[in-house]
RNA sequence: GGGCCUGUGGCGAAAUUGGCAGACGCGACAGACUUAGGAUCUGUUGGGGCAACCCGUGGAGGUUCGAGUCCUCUCAGGCCCA
């Protein structure tokens, strides 16, 4: 015998879902149309790749809550863009392709009608007249246009680099997703080695845009640790270049340093094992002993040379640097802690001032020379790298960090050995991979000279193939396609593909103006959706801290650059939901077998349990388990609302309950009304989801305690409910006679008169010790609250008899008698 | 190694931002519903004590009439970067 529902939602989520479609009361207003008169809201989730095993609760818990704020601010007389739609190129369908033969299009379709069903059967109010999907021409046409426009302005250029390639794959990556582990560099996406490679390569030029990425964070409300990571990630430094001359040669070695006023306290130079210097500076003594250092390292990961703890490696060049201050001839060598990639590949080593220089010069016996004294004037020996004021620095002595180093500068400026140089970590964005399942680059090839394509040839489609593979020197899949790559005249189109980072690029743009056929958007919904800073709330993962979000901000700046969009920033609040972890407080995964399946939880409690659980389990940007049990709590809190109005006979109907009445509510029940009112209305604009469900609680226990629950009350509980649990909301509003969709009414007023109790309690301290409670009006004065304590029948025993010294009383909060 | 974040009942968490610690939910315990209950309803539920009271927000100090909240140090866990 199947157990009875403890309230119907298997019949009133797909009946309503069904109306909300047949009405199409999400849709949002274009500017012009009406409706577009009501302030605009945008409120944007990131849109999920269609993977083939659909959506998890994690992705849920995002797109919960903005619905939640959605169905909010359109209750509130507002014209909300919601949207949702399909970051659909990817590996993995791709992969799936290389093993089956099942072309990506027919793997990514299916995988876009799952998640569509799935999204749909929470009730999202989506506006779905507006769904895109990346890999549709319609759309990725307008990418190709915005590649052009890229090209045009200089910042894509195809460049011979090392490039990190991952055989695995078959592919090469972008630094961002390439992880640094202990077992060396490996790719983000499946855990694969990878090795560096020269090979020609797109490039698209973000390091323009560094210096405007970096200060147009604080333009955004978004979370301080996002924007730290991004700060990280460009990596600005200021430093200077500073030239050696090398004894005996007409080469000079140039080297970074951000510490320049520790010139005078360098006592060797070292250059990295790949630097071009090597061979041409190495004495013949020298040179056996280097080659073999060279091939040693070169078989050594990143992290294995520059660790701290490592013992440090390196072996003495046999030539000389002179230090452009002071004239001293000091020894070059070559060492592995320093990397090729970063700054010049040289550096000028000050032991007594950094931490890597002063272990190797302890390994070599190299000397060491303090040219810094702490502020604090306690000179320890060892290594002191904070700042200080210069000693034994000739024309430095005496001077502070900040002003040695602009010091130090002028003066290498003056004798044209060195200058001020602003360095960014940010690297050029590696933007082609060897890959089927991508845009297509509108660029053909010609005389060995790329061409762009003109905009109205676009958008440019994918051949039909039948192998999928890559091969195994890094020719593209597409170069199998004859007919296409080859073009009449001799030239030959770009055989790689786009990055799936290139479609979430500029979606939320497309968003707004999706059907347009001439442009990518019209100016006019541009202007109208992104008008006060772009998307208004922007809910994702913290995984995209870098990657898409740097990405989305650079070309959202360069189509700033070419008047096509309003503001120089995307998106104006940004929030990062927390992981949803398994039951057992792990990671889910499909290995561990804790992962919680949408579908079935659905079936199980329906969806406005599930909505109302995974805003239920504890603030938006945490980390939380699940639980089933707390699920099940959220399932009794519904059925909790749907008895207020109905109860169950034997035979398991729901009957209109008889405990309804056409009576006004009492002042106590008004209020109790009031009150969550707005603690619910603070709590969605602040995404305080878990707090404004409790305020829910409370009133429904309010008024489930009540003999007779009147009609009104429980109107306008529905209202309040409908953003949470939008299903029931619905059933109950019609069931009580409410007109129209409840999703589309007004949001219910109240009295600010109702918010505040006509007696408060406040607590009595005596030395700071809670003793007692009086009961007075709320906007009781000082004197008023002095009076009552001090004729409170207990005010004795709480003072102990003892002389008051002195009262403290915040009105409203509480009074402290301090008795010594 | 550096940066950022988090530590509160048996569990998920609240706390008007310096003012009654533990709202709300889960779990547990007791009772009711004339059978049963993994349904529902009503109580109780931080620890100690017969009690009045005392103790309690990872730990140690500090500021303050008053600290979960602010400061210093420290421990543990997480994320990012090396």
């Amino acid at each position: 015998m199947p157990t009875r529902a403890p309230y119907p939602f298997a019949e009133i989520e797909p009946h309503w879902q069904k109306r909300w479609a047949e009405t199409a009361c999400f849709r949002a207003a274009q500017p012009g149309e009406s409706g577009s008169e009501k302030p605009k809201r945008y409120i944007l989730d990131m849109f999920p790749y269609p993977s083939g095993s659909g959506l998890h609760v994690g992705h849920l818990e995002g797109y919960t809550a903005t619905d939640i704020v959605a169905r909010y601010w359109r209750m509130r007389g507002h014209n909300v863009l919601h949207p949702m739609g399909w970051d659909a190129f990817g590996l993995p369908a791709e992969q799936h392709a290389v093993q089956t033969g099942t072309h990506p299009r027919v793997t990514t379709k299916r995988n876009v009608d799952n998640f569509r069903r799935q999204i749909q059967a929470m009730g999202f109010s989506y506006d779905w007249s507006r769904e895109i999907d990346t890999t549709d021409p319609k759309y990725f046409r307008w990418t190709q246009w915005i590649f052009l426009k890229l090209y045009e302005k200089g910042l894509a250029y195809v460049a011979d680099a090392p490039v990190w390639y991952c055989p695995a794959l078959g592919t090469v990556l972008a630094n961002e997703e390439v992880l640094t582990t202990p077992e060396g560099p490996r790719s983000e996406r499946g855990n694969h080695p990878v090795e560096r490679r020269p090979m020609r390569q797109w490039m698209l030029r973000i390091t323009a845009y560094a210096e405007r990425l970096l200060r147009d964070l604080d333009l955004l409300e978004w979370p301080d640790s996002l924007k730290e990571m991004q700060r990280n990630w460009i990596g600005k430094s200021e430093g200077a270049e500073v030239d050696f001359a090398v004894a005996g040669s007409s080469q000079k070695i140039t080297v970074y340093t951000t510490r320049p006023d520790t010139l005078f306290g360098a006592t060797y130079v070292v250059l990295a094992p790949e630097h071009p210097l090597v061979s041409a500076l190495v004495s013949s003594d020298r040179r056996d002993s280097v080659e073999k250092y060279r091939r040693d390292s070169a078989a050594k990961s990143d992290l294995e040379r520059t660790e701290l703890a490592k013992a440090k490696t390196g072996t003495p060049l046999g030539a000389f640097a002179i230090n452009p201050v002071n004239g001293e001839k000091i020894p070059v060598w070559v060492a592995d802690y320093v990397l090729a990639s970063y700054g010049t590949g040289a550096v000028m080593a000050v032991p007594a001032h950094d931490e890597r220089d002063f272990e190797f010069a302890q390994t070599f016996h190299l000397p060491v020379r303090r040219v810094i004294r702490p502020l604090s004037g306690k000179d320890e020996p060892g290594c002191y790298t904070d700042d200080g004021v210069n000693v034994d620095s000739g024309f430095l002595d005496g001077l502070k960090t900040p002003e040695a180093k602009a010091r130090v500068i002028e003066e290498l400026e003056k004798m044209k050995q060195g200058r001020r140089q602003v360095r960014y970590k940010l690297r050029d964005w590696l933007f082609s991979r060897q890959r089927y399942w991508g845009e297509p680059f509108p660029i053909v090839w010609r005389n060995g000279q790329p061409n762009p394509l003109q905009a109205k040839d676009l958008p440019l489609t994918l051949p039909e193939l039948s192998d999928y593979q890559p091969s195994p020197t890094g020719e593209p899949p597409l170069g199998k396609a004859d007919g296409w790559k080859n073009l009449p005249d001799g030239s030959v189109r770009e055989l790689n593909t786009m990055p799936q980072w290139a479609g979430s690029c500029w979606y939320y743009l497309r968003f707004c103006d999706p059907g347009n056929q001439e442009a990518p958007w019209s100016q006019a919904a541009e202007k109208y959706w992104m008008q006060g800073g772009g998307v208004d709330l922007y809910v994702g993962g913290a995984e995209h801290a870098v990657l898409h979000l740097l990405y989305a901000r650079f070309w959202h700046k360069v189509l700033f650059d070419c008047g096509l969009v309003s503001h120089p920033e995307p998106f104006r609040r940004l929030v990062n939901q927390g992981i949803i972890l398994g039951e057992d407080n792990r990671k889910m995964s499909k290995s561990v077998g804790n992962v919680v399946n949408p579908d079935e939880v659905i079936a199980e409690h329906g969806a406005d349990a599930l909505r109302v659980f995974e805003m239920f389990m504890g603030p938006l940007e945490q980390m939380k388990p699940w639980s089933s049990k707390g699920m099940e709590g959220s399932v009794r809190f519904l059925a909790r609302v749907w008895r207020l109005l109905c109860e169950e006979t034997e035979s398991g109907e729901w009957i209109p309950s008889s405990n309804l009445t056409d009576d006004a509510p009492s002042a106590e029940t008004v209020k109790t009304l009031a009150k969550t009112t707005a603690k619910v209305e603070s709590d969605i604009e602040g995404l305080q989801f878990n707090t404004a469900i409790s305020a829910l609680m409370v009133l429904v226990n309010h008024l489930t305690a009540l003999p007779k629950r009147p009609r009104v009350a429980l109107l306008h509980l529905a209202r309040i409910l409908a953003p949470f649990a939008p299903h029931l909301a619905e059933e109950i509003h019609q069931r009580l006679g409410g007109q129209g969709l409840v999703s589309t009414t007004a949001w219910p007023t109240y009295r600010r008169e109702d918010l505040q109790d006509k007696v408060i309690e406040l607590p009595v301290q005596v030395n700071s010790k809670l003793r007692g409670k009086i009961l007075l009006p709320p906007n009781s004065t000082r004197e008023q609250i002095e009076s009552l304590v001090s004729a409170h029948p207990d005010f004795s025993a709480w003072t102990g008899g003892k002389k008051v010294q002195k009262v403290i009383i915040v009105p409203g909060r509480i009074v402290n008698l301090i008795c010594p």
